[in-house]
DNA sequence: TATGAATGAGGGTTCATTCAT
DNA sequence: TATGAATGAACCCTCATTCAT
């Protein structure tokens, strides 16, 4: 269960992968800070030498994920490509990133209700801080969504996609593609790059003109 | 809040449906017998009088949503159609069912998760009667998406669909149908009519041959 | 230690008086919740039934205190007697008082610093209907105060008492009062009426002309 | 906030400074080490390097404030004057003390109440040496209010006093004049020195023969 | 000396659940 | 049926304290 071995420095990094995995594994009100300590072998207060409170620290393992979802499409968008190129590789990218890195498909299956629902307190008052920090992140969130929507729009209007509703298919596109993080388990029938590739196929189809 | 005027008895059915919608709204963590009670003018303390407890309550929810969504779907599987036909009906349906029937949106773009962790006991000892429902539960879940794979499976041997892989496309398209419960939000852009009816487009033209 | 018997029910009043108990003998911070409901055989959860929470219950007993110490002092106020004669009444029943009724005696010993130093979050957000009943205290205390300040100020004015500073003298008179709350154990040398009466006459010989 | 630049050493003395600073500000539970550091730069764990513990620091202030308290009585009482005139200028030494001396203050408002529950132990075993210290304070502490009672005492039988209950005086007197660090704020209407000099007269007004 | 990291103990609070009324 | 009262379990978080560096 324990990832660390038990006499070995733990680091801000460690404490969000661990979270990563819990937090995608139970979701968030079933994550408990007992449970993500376990994972590094430290008692729940240890956390908080880290980590101001659980809020904090879930909302780094959400913004880890979604900056490292965020990188690796960025280039494919301002590469040198066609728009069905583009938004095959960003596809790829993004659901392989769903099933390996955990942070990532955290952030994505993540029902962002708990988030939404955060009222300005969890112990500590008014955390001004932490309100900022959750509407970057919305805002991050919506900018992960608007590089398909610059990819799909762009395609339509180059000619490459039928000329779909731009909001609908990509909120409906990430849907198909953030639920692989649902049902997707290591050493199944297919691989991550397999299911990744298949669902780039299918998305890239609907789009036909 | 209150669906319930204050003087009227309130019966099994009333008690689901106010826990679908805080079920939907909240996840299933956070979703507290007081909340439900207070949709419908209860304690939480009376809703056992009803349900032995919440895991019977919300899997009650997740019961319903689920049967109805596969009453709708059963006739258009057995109706006389091709399979393209019945594959855009059964999409409608179940995307509108999603949108207007909260216990549908509630157990379908609900986290299994929560159900799956449970261990089996809350305070009750081993529930079996709840183990077993909740097996039942999963059995028609699998029900579900075998309706779906059922037809696209004979579409792709009628010569209908393309050939794809039936589990990976089923579990996608899925995926894109239930999210449309996560960010659908009533008096939006687009009916509910109107996003099913892209979505049934989406999917069949992704399974163009 | 326990105040009421195993099988009673018990009341608002009830956990107000094993509240005001605790508070007297330990202080505002090092109250808790388990110490409280020990004294009327709870738990500490069960305290929440009655109380929103600590603060709410520990304002309670405050409010109470000073409700009860207004409530002896100003028939006096409005009798018909001389300014000597209603501040040697009110000084006996106030410290009468602060002996006898535990709620009084935490009030007025009671270190307002830690009300005072509530930042306006428990665990519970901005709770405003706190912060308004921690301002009616507030007034309420002042309005304790006034009513020593106006017998004095009209005792001067009648040429009854010596012409002190009213504000300093107010508050050192009720210092030396509030603080026999401190060191009053009961059965000692001299009981509560003496004790009062000896502090009456001492206050009425400092204000003689 | 803090009171020592960053990159001066810091020393016992002006640890207990910042300590009874935080001490008279908080009270004695709601005293953190992390207060106390922050005022002289230091972090919790550094002030271990100075104290004990916790207790052994705050007795520390307390007795700090005590011996000073007594340091500016003492020769009062030993010089040569009338009583009246003793009493008189301690209690002018000693409310300027209070307002003066954050460690007076401290000591003197102090409800002892948090020193006397103490058990023997926090986490170090029974420190015997704690509980001497403790018992030494509060052998003090009675010495302080006799160096009053001495000079009252004296007062009544050389005549120049009326003859009060010694006792109960002594202790009403100090509550008064101790209550002045609960309420007293630098910058108000009257100076440290006024005050000071109107509970004197107050009091000597009350010993009048 | 100073500190970052770690922890055990404990406190406030929530919540599902039970039970007598 | 309905509920108020009560509770055990669990959770987040704080804090005094220790220890290796």
């Amino acid at each position: 269960m324990a990832r660390k071995p038990a006499d070995q420095t733990v680091n801000r990094e460690d404490i969000i992968l661990a979270a990563a995995e819990v937090l995608h594994r139970n979701g968030y009100e079933a994550t408990t800070m007992k449970d993500i300590g376990a994972l590094v072998n430290l008692t729940a207060a240890s956390l908080y030498h880290h980590f101001r409170n659980k809020d904090s620290l879930l909302l780094a393992v959400l913004e880890d994920g979604l900056a490292y979802a965020i990188a690796r499409l960025e280039p494919i968008v301002a590469a040198d490509q066609s728009n069905a190129q583009k938004l095959a590789a960003m596809i790829k990218a993004h659901v392989l990133g769903v099933t390996q890195h955990t942070a990532v498909g955290a952030t994505m299956v993540f029902e962002i209700r708990s988030l939404m629902r955060k009222k300005p307190t969890g112990k500590m008052g008014v955390d001004e801080s932490f309100m900022e920090r959750r509407n970057v992140f919305f805002a991050q969130r919506d900018h992960f969504e608007d590089l398909f929507r610059q990819v799909v729009q762009a395609g339509i209007e180059a000619g490459e996609f039928y000329p779909v509703d731009v909001g609908i298919f990509v909120k409906t596109m990430l849907g198909a593609n953030n639920w692989v993080g649902v049902w997707y388990k290591e050493g199944g029938r297919l691989s991550g790059e397999t299911i990744a590739a298949l669902l780039a196929e299918t998305s890239l189809k609907a789009l036909q003109p």
